[in-house]
DNA sequence: ATCGCTTTCGTAACCGCTTTCACGGAAACT
DNA sequence: AGTTTCCGTGAAAGCGGTTACGAAAGCGAT
């Protein structure tokens, strides 16, 4: 029983021999009150260990507090950590800020049903999305008045708020350092590069070929979809059709690692041979023989923007977009 | 603007002409109603894409739809994608009852600040645990009365309901397999024994064991807490005080792949030397060289089950803990 | 002491949905 | 035809906060 949790203002306000307007002044941070009775509000709501009823709350201001992070039901989280890292981020900086987070994982790309339900009503003060799914739902939630902020780069011709790692930027700092290392025969394992972190992992790669002044066949490039499997593939498509390759950069840590076994499979060493360069230093990246090289970037705090920026802009503020940086890791393999 | 959001019973009632106690009841199932008005309602509602005010909902019933899941702060989220995928089975049910998933990333063992705040007065109508933190929280909470389910084994003198991976049995099909594989001398590295997991992989490894009558000498049993330094330190260990290791269980594959570091280089191969099986199936046991031998737990199954308690238990009924059956997976190491 | 202005408080209406209760009519029974 | 049940229905009272509004109190100035 709860018996002892029936409490609201009535109790409080008696107690505090005050009125439940009053009562809510103090919870709310009203100003214009009695210090004295806002104390005296204060220590009863302490003693008694008041806590507001959430939904009545919600109710009378039309604001519930909570956010909704929404992430698609692929295969994302089961494999990867990398989505909870973010989810965790964000939820520190709701906590802080004295919001929730209302988890939402689910097949939104399916337009056989309708958008999520969850989003309407007052249910939640503003969405919070991962991955590039249906960016149509986004936009038309957007419309509505909801607030929305995209962990990631939405496409070009869309333009919502967003916070996500500098792809460009990593790819850069991947592709300089093998340069730096002296190798002059580069190849890439893209990801999948009709979302943008693949084709901005991309672009970083040949923008730094093409300030060179240095040519990029098309042989030097092989497409992945992320998994491990599809680096091993991509970098026997490597093998076979160009053999001077000196050094590798895989658009993530586990295509990299299937990379690595490809190159083993063929008699050659890592980085004896071939050198790699992988990007998200995920925990792969650590327990692979040789240990990779790799991109890392700030997880936690890619979910901690994006809760930033819908506080802000719950706030009424008009924050911008946020490009995170990334760091290079030296292990191993380069 | 939500302008066209600003539906209520008033408009749905005037529009079918019937009361908003009849919205209601239509909108909650109650059979009592008129099959024609009910059909009314229903297509007013369709039309007008109506979606009830959630918080009101809560307010007026004391049920708000929302299940917190509460995930310590420590290293889990981050290194470990276990969590999260226990996380969206759990999702998965409580949106197929209509209800939401709260997520809380806390820290909770710090006994500082106070419990979570968030699950005191009614903003939730139940809590499920994930890792076996300050147990004292839960069963606080559950002397509340506040529904509590916990995913994983609670301690002994604890007996919450729970949902959790049939350790023992998963730890003694890894056993038997490397018995059945003609091994005799057979180590273990374990998890963090202090917790449930951790001392029922070791309890499972031993009973094989003991049910065959062999005796397992304490220089066969190395303790880790489940990262990949640690295996590979206790692996170390292990052969350090003992040469005559032919195979290895590993409580997590983290731990397996650390171990296979060390073996490989004291120049032993595997599974030639040493044979090697992990627990998990995780995504390092398939980017592992030689890729590893494991047992694989029904991870999103958990968190289902863990949700079907919950419900159950909301719905007066009274059910009973579930044990979820792991299975082998044979690759390359033994 | 009175007037005018500011600041602090309490009363009461309201947020949108649920649910009790009483009512009227239909069905079942004398 | 007259009673008694039974059932569907709507009016209205909450659920527990918030907030517009006006009253009351404090203050300096006249």
């Amino acid at each position: 029983m709860k018996t002892s949790n029936k409490l609201t203002y009535t109790q409080i306000a008696r107690e505090a021999g005050v009125s439940e307007a009053t009562v809510s002044r103090v919870l709310n941070g009203d100003v214009r009150v009695d210090p004295d009775r806002a104390k005296r509000v204060q220590e009863v709501v302490a003693k008694l260990g008041y806590k507001k009823n959430r939904a009545a709350s919600a109710l009378a201001t039309g604001r519930t507090g909570l956010i909704a992070v929404i992430i698609d039901d692929d295969l994302s989280i089961f494999a990867d950590p990398f989505w909870a890292t973010v989810t965790s981020g964000v939820s520190r900086i709701l906590a802080e800020n004295n919001m929730q987070t209302l988890l939402l994982v689910g097949s939104s790309s399916k337009k056989d049903g309708q958008r999520p339900n969850y989003l309407d009503s007052g249910t939640v003060d503003g969405a919070i999305f991962f991955q590039v799914h249906d960016e149509e739902i986004v936009f038309q939630l957007a419309q509505e008045g909801l607030p929305v902020v995209m962990a990631g780069t939405p496409d070009i011709y869309l333009h919502f708020l967003h916070a996500d790692t500098d792809n460009v930027g990593g790819a850069k700092q991947a592709t300089q350092h093998l340069i730096d290392r002296g190798h002059n025969h580069i190849a890439t394992i893209t990801g999948d590069v009709e979302a943008s972190a693949g084709a901005q992992r991309l672009a970083g790669f040949l923008q730094v070929h093409m300030n060179l002044g240095r040519e990029v066949s098309a042989s030097m490039i092989a497409h992945g979809d992320y998994t491990h499997d599809s680096g091993f593939i991509a970098m026997n498509q490597l093998l076979d059709r160009n053999e001077r390759i000196d050094a590798v950069f895989a658009a993530n840590d586990l295509m990299a690692i299937g990379a690595m076994a490809a190159i083993h499979d063929r008699g050659l060493t890592v980085p004896g041979d071939i050198a790699l360069v992988g990007f998200d230093d995920s925990i792969v990246a650590q327990t692979a023989r040789p240990q990779l090289t790799t991109i890392r970037q700030d997880i936690v705090g890619l979910g901690a923007a994006a809760a930033e920026l819908m506080i802000e802009q719950l706030n009424g503020e008009d924050p911008k977009p946020r490009l995170l940086e990334t760091s290079l890791i030296v292990r191993e393999t380069t």
